[in-house]
RNA sequence: GGUCGCAUAGCUCAGCUGGAUAGAGCAACUGCCUUCUAAGCAGUAGGUCUCAAGUUCGAAUCUUGAUGCGAUCACCA
């Protein structure tokens, strides 16, 4: 699109006598009710023609055809300057798509890390993690695309009060069970021991309430949740019984979450550990007091006062000498860049903690860190139930494993209502199931914006035509069926120029082509979402040109070739924008 | 109450740095499988882009205000 830019600058400069610089001019894509493919609106230049804004399309519109071989032709509507692009240059535009590299942008020398998932060890992983999953793998391979050196991080939380409960539960409620005693998955089955704590805790609650303590006073003093605060204690001063019990729980659980993880197919490069990272922090808390970024009060507490960025006083270390949550993030985000030197880090973390998380980029910024500018918070909303927010110890969740198991098992019903599997290897129908879930689920949750929050209605399945990762997957198999009852191999052959191309056929091809620009943008803005919509694009235009065109039945063998071809790279590129968003893409379906 | 985010068809969502008559999917209704996979294609119907002012040739898009929903404002994480 370049030379159009140019070309119409000199036409400024040749018709007008006026200076109009390319990066002011800008070209959109032509609306379907109008014929051509790339509009100009001159709306905006007239005080440059000095014309009206139908006659100066008109003039710009004949010297583009009169001196442009790309330009067939044109048409004006109002201010709105529509240029037919020739066919012959759509068929260099489809050349350019052919390359082996198109779709992988070159190494940028930019190093980015993505933490995503961070999960608690105390309890199962569920939808909202599997949004936050999503979404960060997603991101992170979409940086990849985009040049980057990425590396994916996982901060697990794996201390403080909330294992504690879980422990002290199974403790004393356990019997000894194990994951191998109980054929429960370890996370599973130790979210069970927290909301067993929880019950028990209830009603000590209770009981002291009914002994006339007031619901603070009974919150803080029930046995159960002394007893926990204790382990705490014992768990940081190293008691070797609270540790190999807090270790063999762990474990339980990290295998659980690999599990869930592969299920997902997501993956990560390095692990942070908070039962490492929580001490961390400390030297950033002297470093901010000698450098008058912080202040302690009278009681030996530290602060910030970020009142003057219209934010509240922070603290960033308690009277009694010990860190609060922001401290050891202030110290994580130093270790992350002492171990990477990354330009950027991203953190996929959900928009409750919007606040926290300005916060700390300011602080950091504040005490003078070069590397705070390329923070980010990649903030996603809340994936809600028709009741309202999920909350796990109240079993309202939507759990991650049960989920994905029931993506599977629908998947498979409407599989074989349809009845097109029969023959398949029982293997591959399991596998297929396997794809056409996950996708299914993996796209209804990316194709919306990461900001937006989520309606979740478990009584209405995520749906499996039209805008979804089935309709997708259904067409690069289609492609698929197509390439293999062809049975050429087409990296190896040479097409043909077609002297003219179909309607259809310039809409795919226009449409591939604006897949690097995609992937930058999806890149900029962190956002699987424009890649997702795009795939869809993508399909439909696809379909629309199988469902008018015939491809296997033509006579003339190069348009035969010609339209391989272009079936061949729109199944590549939908392979690959899917692979972006974590969607396997099948052969068969 | 302060701050931040969101608001587009009955439902779920697109809408690029302001541009033409605001687009898809689902749900409803009509057509299209003796022809390359009908999880598809074509069509009908469905809108005060929450409301009000402003900016301008032009606003769903930018500004301000209002309303509604959500989040947050812990010596929790």
């Amino acid at each position: 699109m370049k030379f159009l830019h140019q070309a119409i600058a000199k036409a400024f400069q040749d018709i007008f006598d006026t200076q109009v610089t390319e990066e002011q001019l800008s070209l959109e894509q032509t609306k379907k009710e109008f014929e051509g493919q790339v509009t100009f609106v001159v709306f905006p230049f007239i005080r440059y023609t000095k014309k009206s804004p139908e006659e100066s399309a008109r003039l710009i519109g004949e010297y583009l055809k009169s001196r442009l071989n790309e330009v067939a032709d044109f048409n004006v509507i109002k201010g709105f300057l529509n240029l037919v692009l020739s066919d012959s240059y759509w068929v260099d535009v489809f050349l350019e798509i052919t390359r082996p590299d198109f779709g992988q942008l070159p190494s940028n020398g930019q190093k980015v890390m993505v933490e995503y998932s961070s999960p608690n060890t105390n309890k199962p992983l569920h939808l909202g993690h599997i949004r936050n999953n999503l979404l960060g793998y997603s991101v992170a391979e979409i940086l990849k695309s985009a040049g980057y050196e990425v590396i994916k991080a996982n901060l697990v939380n794996d201390r403080g009060i909330h294992i504690c409960k879980s422990m002290l539960a199974w403790q004393k409620f356990g019997n000894g069970e194990t994951p191998e005693s109980t054929g429960l998955k370890g996370d599973h089955l130790v979210g069970k021991y927290y909301v067993i704590f929880d019950q028990h805790y209830k009603k000590e609650i209770e009981a002291l309430k009914a002994a006339g303590k007031t619901e603070e006073e009974a919150k803080k003093q029930a046995p159960l949740i002394l007893e926990a605060q204790e382990m705490l204690q014992q768990w940081e001063a190293g008691d070797e019984e609270v540790i190999s019990l807090w270790k063999k729980m762990n474990t339980w659980v990290y295998a659980g979450f690999q599990e869930t993880y592969s299920a997902l197919g997501v993956d990560f490069d390095q692990y942070y550990y908070e039962s490492n990272t929580y001490l961390l922090g400390k030297d950033i808390v002297e470093e901010g007091l000698s450098k008058g970024v912080f202040f302690q009060k009278p009681d030996g507490s530290v602060w910030i006062d970020l009142t003057p960025d219209g934010l509240d006083e922070k603290l960033v270390r308690r009277a009694d000498g010990t860190s609060v949550y922001i401290t050891q993030d202030l110290g994580t985000a130093q270790l992350k860049y002492d171990d990477f030197k990354m330009q950027q880090s991203i953190y996929v973390v959900g928009n409750e903690q919007d606040y926290h998380f300005k916060v700390l980029f300011l602080i950091l910024e504040k005490l003078g860190k070069s590397w705070a500018k390329g923070l980010y918070h990649l903030s996603y909303g809340m994936v809600d139930l028709p009741s309202g927010k999920m909350k796990s110890r109240e079993g309202t969740v939507v759990d991650a494993d049960d989920l994905i198991e029931e993506m599977k098992q629908t998947a498979k019903e409407k599989t074989e209502e349809l009845g097109k599997v029969d023959h398949f290897e029982e293997a591959e129908k399991e596998n297929l199931y396997r794809m056409i879930g996950l996708g299914a689920l993996k796209y209804f949750l990316l194709k919306v914006e990461p900001k937006k929050r989520l309606l979740f209605d478990p009584k209405e399945s995520i749906d499996f035509q039209g805008n979804t990762g089935p309709f997708i997957q259904y067409t690069h198999a289609r492609i698929q069926s197509v390439l293999s009852k062809a049975d050429k191999d087409l990296s190896s052959i040479e097409i043909k120029r077609p002297e003219t191309l179909k309607e259809t056929e310039v809409e795919l091809i226009q449409l591939l082509s604006k897949y690097p620009v995609i992937l930058t943008s999806a890149a900029e803005d962190y956002n699987p979402a424009a890649i997702a919509n795009f795939a869809y694009d993508l399909a439909k235009a696809y379909n629309k040109f199988y469902q008018t065109e015939s491809i296997l039945k033509v006579e003339e063998e190069d348009l035969k070739l010609f339209r391989l071809k272009l079936s061949h790279h729109t199944a590549l590129t939908l392979n690959k924008a899917m692979h972006l968003l974590g969607i396997e893409m099948p052969e068969r379906m």
